[in-house]
DNA sequence: TCCGTGACGCGAT
DNA sequence: CATCGCGCCACGG
C-alpha cells in the first residue's frame, strides 16, 4: 500500500484536533494543514480513515456534506456531543471550531 | 500518460 | 434558493 501524503497526513493531524462537541469544515481544516483551497484533500484525506472524528468535518455554511445514510448518523453524532443545528445546518457561529494560528497574534 | 471523479468552496448568474 | 464554472489535489481506470 502506498503510504498517504504529506498533505493528506497534515489534514488528518488537524482534523484529529476538532474538539469533542465543535465541528470544522473541508476547507478550514485544509487551510489549518497549510493547504489553501485544498477543501478536496479533506475529502480524501477523510475517505476511508475510520480513526478519525470524520464526522466533525462539515460543508461550507455547516451543511451536512455526507449522503445517504451515513447523514444522518453524522447528525446523530454531532447532536449527541451537544452540537445543536439551525434548519439543516449546524449552528457555526456557536459549534464552529477556530484553529489557532500557527502564528499567535499576541 | 490522459481523463474523469470526488463527503468541496466561492463567486457569478 | 438553484445552477454553473473553475480552482485544487489525489486516485483509479
Amino acid at each position: 500500500m502506498k503510504p498517504p501524503t504529506a498533505p493528506i497526513l497534515a489534514i488528518r493531524t488537524a482534523i484529529r484536533k476538532i474538539p469533542k462537541g465543535k465541528v470544522s469544515t473541508y476547507g478550514a481544516v485544509a487551510e489549518a494543514a497549510g493547504i489553501p483551497r485544498g477543501a478536496r484533500l479533506a475529502v480524501r484525506a477523510l475517505h476511508g480513515a475510520v480513526d478519525l472524528p470524520w464526522h466533525r468535518v462539515v460543508g461550507a455554511g455547516g451543511r451536512i456534506a455526507t449522503r445517504g445514510e451515513s447523514a444522518f448518523e453524522q447528525r446523530f453524532r454531532l447532536e449527541s456531543e451537544g452540537v445543536r443545528f439551525s434548519g439543516k445546518r449546524v449552528a457555526m457561529k456557536e459549534f464552529g471550531h477556530k484553529f489557532r494560528a500557527k502564528r499567535p497574534v499576541k
